[in-house]
DNA sequence: TGTATTTTTCTTGTCGACAAGTTTTTTCTG
DNA sequence: CAGAAAAAACTTGTCGACAAGAAAAATACA
């Protein structure tokens, strides 16, 4: 975690959690501040120059996305990742990728479509210029516009918190990326993105099936590997 | 809202949140603060005898939830039933009785047997009784009892959300409950436990997907026939 | 009398301080 | 010197107070 004090004179009422909020995210997601790390609330405080109450409250939202554990009455850490129960991850995942992609495709407006592009567009450069960590996010917005579309607040939440513990999954792991499964995912993107366009929804389920199971193989095949390299140590 | 005091003469450093959150819970669900109801802090900070932190910390977590919405710098109130978009909430509700009711009849364990059981047994009690809040509160903790043998805490956080929110719902037509549906509810989760006991996957999936489209009707028969009646006046 | 503007009142957002636990350090004792 | 007990240091949970913004009331004006 950089500790630097961040220049901030002058704030609107109102704004304070959320930037906390935003930079405590970020860093989450980002493995900035790994899995077991503590938070500091009066750190925190110094360093945003602003009081514990919103920091705190801060806190209490990012606990309730499970991004934070609270240990009453003492620190408050970031939440570990639940490698034994990775299955159930798993699960929610792939149906989340289903439903929202199908949903995507029956009423997907014209500016959906305009978006989903321009995160395909972008994850596509991501590929080609080999950037890993700009792969995971921008692979990320694409799933997280289609589901948009979708227009359902039910799963679009859900979903964002399972991409969200999906993209620190792939953190830990982003510098063994396979170069050559991202061309495949882009191919992949095309396909679903015709199936919505064409609001051909049986097309879109089972491509949205399809893509989930080569994310989850890829998150497994990651995992085994790093345990095989532990192991050799 | 009563606004009688609540006796708390002596509290445990940390357990004021957890109070002030289940009242809160509590009272929306069950429509005592019905949509739209604001929530004024410093009277509830007066009532539970506590100060106004832990009764902020408590909001922001419903909010998390949905349950409340905060309109910056003014009142919080109590989230409004959307009822324009109450597709989307159907269609996520059936999915997670899908979902949730096949990885029962897939994981469940002879205590997770048990204590659905037991709750089909209040509901039955409910029913026979002719208690309609009984019926709802009990249908609910069946159906939470089912997504707990099912063990994915993805699942169960947004199904509860879900259940509570079908909760506030049917409070609101509770008064003109069919007396012919709740029994084939009754019939209908004895169905269900028959499956996931002999760990049917296919029927578990198919009887929760009838069961859902039950509901769903249901709902939206109350809701057509509050309309007419509305208009009739 | 009705509308615009100012003033007052009220509620929320933030702050600094203190109390209740927890962890670490120090001191005591065998 | 090792382990237990006591004390110090630190962190979190709660509190009362104040400031900023919004709603309501009062006033001015046409």
């Amino acid at each position: 975690m950089s500790t630097k004090p961040i220049s901030t004179p002058e704030r609107k009422r109102g704004e304070g959690v959320k930037l906390v909020y935003e930079i405590l995210r970020d860093d989450i997601i980002d493995l900035v501040m790994p899995p077991g790390s503590p938070i500091d609330e009066i750190q925190l405080a110094e360093r945003l120059s602003m009081s514990r109450t919103p920091i705190r409250e801060a806190l209490v939202r990012l606990a309730g996305e499970g991004l934070v554990t609270t240990l009453p009455n003492r620190s408050t850490v970031v939440s570990n990742i639940d490698f034994l129960n990775l299955h159930t991850f798993f699960d929610a995942l792939t149906l989340m990728y289903r439903v929202t992609t199908r949903l995507a495709a029956e009423y997907r407006s014209t500016e959906d479509l305009a978006q989903i592009r321009a995160h395909q567009a972008a994850f596509t450069h991501a590929v080609e210029t080999q950037d890993a960590l700009a792969m995971i996010s921008t692979n990320r917005a694409f799933h997280a516009a289609i589901a948009e579309a979708g227009r359902n607040p039910y799963y679009t939440g859900l979903f964002s918190r399972l991409l969200d513990e999906g993209r620190r999954i792939l953190r830990i792991y982003y510098s063994s990326f396979d170069d050559r499964l991202p061309q495949e995912y882009v191919d992949e993107h095309n396909d679903i993105i015709a199936a919505i366009e064409a609001q051909d929804i049986a097309a879109a389920d089972r491509l949205a099936s399809q893509h989930a199971d080569q994310i989850v193989n890829q998150i497994r095949r990651l995992i085994s590997r790093d345990r095989r390299q532990q192991i050799a140590l």
